[in-house]
DNA sequence: AATTAGCACTCGAAACAACAGAGTGCTAAC
DNA sequence: GTTAGCACTCTGTTGTTTCGAGTGCTAATT
């Protein structure tokens, strides 16, 4: 479709563009570029190029700056060579596990960890959302008598995720008598997945049990807000700021825009969940996200699987001239470990 | 020291700074605020109260502009009324009550929040350490079998934080064998300071237990990682982006070295931590916080209480023109609050 | 003796012209 | 098909002017 040499001079812009930020014009390419043939002749293959839609000028006689069209072009060539994790820069590559390595291990602060770190390695702003666990089944439920402060309920699930409550009540029971309804509660939710459960705790399931009705009736809310708040899904966002040192948001009213953009959970979950499954990267450029207020913003996003099977999302946000090169390695390795990691710990 | 109109000429100054961020001359004054006389001699007292060293100028024919001294004494006087939070605004104090209630119980989680709501209903950016639980004393020590996982280990504290992590083991340990183990581990380290129990750790406890020598070996390194975690403090901020909002950061520069003041946790901390522990709200205003690399800083500090023991401390953070009046209110009413639903649920 | 009117003077910000630099498109020559 | 050359366009910078808000001082007023 584009021939060789306007592949190299489309090429050369985008390059330029995505270091510099700054419109560029015929006379600079081909001092900095070595495309073989003239200014003017370049001068031609822009004007082409821009008629075909994968340049825009910002005035009449300003440089040229790529289109969505061109990123599109440029990153979909990029995933094509599909490197594997192993082919690339092996001292990023240990860095990064090296970093993971260093985290703590509890599912919610992990991942909240990894937004945090891959915003610091890459300079971009990233978002990560966490794992959505409707499909995870309740593993065990166990009901602990704490001294003078009530009953702690302990949820844990299949996928290691372990959640905590404490209902307080001035109830004197001991803890064999919490052991049997333990015990009973076990058989009613074991194995059952989280959106059963939720069915089953509005049916009034307790009436047997006259002796422990209060108790629970206080237990049932206690675990339905477990549930709830274990489906939910929560977006963290991290290194907002370091978008101020892009010269294209010098600008403070940009600034605050992308701001409020990256802080409107909802849309950003909303694009993160869109995105396709079947890649491990996927990349919206500008206007190909309709649902965006905000028209030169991309966004890279990357899964976290356990298993293979995905459960959650991570993203890095930026202008459309973002470094795609650099960060679809990196967020590859990134992810790639990620998802090691969550897999030992699975 | 200061006479009346002295008195009357600088808080109009200061309070229309702190509501225009623009310096303010005599004529401006004399038209806007009822001093009672002409701007020439508004212009005298303005001259000495310069002397005085309660006012500056940007450069010689500009208006005038309060300085940190100015600020401290507006303070000092706002902070004498001493306004119990019955006494504020009832409407606000309402709303920040049902914010508060709406969030979920979790230590942890509440904090932080606590956070992103303060930020959120001041338009500032807010900083929030968690509780140092050096002086926390465990409650009680709990191992939990865990089908295919290993065992749970959950520590709860006379606060009620509870924290817990799994060990993984293929160990075929029943959960009766367990209650004898957690038994034993709570005679041990019940009511024990997180300190004692660091030194506990170090000593090797468990020689005599040779059948569970591998086991407690374990544990011990997943209790003492934990506790570890238990007493470190952590901060969190918010809202670092609402500086964008305040004209003196429309500078790029000016807020590029906000943010790295404020994601200097280690110097935040020390700054929060070194706040009087007398007062209920403490401000450093500007150069008083010979620490900071920025001087046009003011921290406004507020402590959150269990039982009348200072656990955390929160800060607004802003430019030393920040809303005293209207924030000291705010954080008094919201810290009280916030104490009061930790007592709550301690 | 304190206050105020009046005036000369100072700066910063805004408005404007002039100019340099980087770019384009087109035409004619190679 | 490529390139040199040229006229033209637009932005950003620099220098100048002007305007407004401010100051400090002195002399008049109360």
């Amino acid at each position: 479709m584009l021939d060789d040499r306007k592949m190299k001079v489309l090429y050369a812009i985008i390059q330029s563009y995505i270091a510099s930020a700054e419109p560029i014009g015929s006379r600079t390419l081909s001092k900095s570029f070595d495309i073989g043939v003239s200014s003017a002749t370049i001068r031609n293959e822009m004007s082409d190029l821009e008629d075909m839609g994968y340049l825009s000028k910002t005035h009449t006689s300003s440089g040229r700056v790529p289109s969505d069209k061109a990123y599109r072009l440029y990153v979909d060539e990029l995933l094509k060579f599909n490197l594997s994790p192993l082919d690339i820069d092996s001292k990023k590559n240990d860095q990064i596990k090296e970093i993971l390595a260093k985290e703590s291990w509890d599912m919610d602060d992990f991942i909240q960890s990894t937004a945090k770190i891959l915003s610091a390695i890459t300079n971009y702003t990233s978002v990560v959302a966490t794992p959505k666990l409707k499909g995870s089944r309740i593993k065990q439920l166990q009901l602990l008598s704490i001294e003078a402060l009530g009953i702690l309920v302990i949820i844990v699930l299949s996928n290691g995720l372990i959640k905590n409550s404490i209902y307080k009540t001035d109830l004197e029971i001991n803890q064999d008598e919490l052991n049997i309804i333990s015990n009973y509660l076990n058989q009613i939710f074991k194995g059952k997945e989280m959106d059963e459960i939720l069915i089953l705790l509005d049916q009034d399931l307790f009436m047997e049990v006259y002796r422990y009705k209060e108790l629970f009736k206080g237990l049932t809310s206690i675990i339905k807000s477990s549930v709830e708040e274990l489906i939910s899904i929560d977006l963290y966002s991290e290194g907002i700021m370091n978008i101020l040192n892009f010269p294209e948001y010098k600008d403070i009213e940009k600034a605050k825009s992308f701001v409020s953009f990256v802080e409107d959970k909802d849309l950003v979950l909303n694009i993160l969940q869109n995105t396709s499954k079947t890649q491990d990267i996927d990349i919206i450029i500008g206007q190909e996200n309709i649902f965006s207020p905000i028209k030169d913003i991309s966004i890279m996003t990357a899964t976290y699987t356990i298993g293979g099977r995905t459960i959650g999302k991570v993203g890095l946000i930026g202008p459309t001239r973002m470094d795609y090169s650099n960060l679809i390695n990196t967020l590859k390795v990134f992810s790639s470990h990620v998802s090691n990691i969550l897999d030992l710990n699975d």
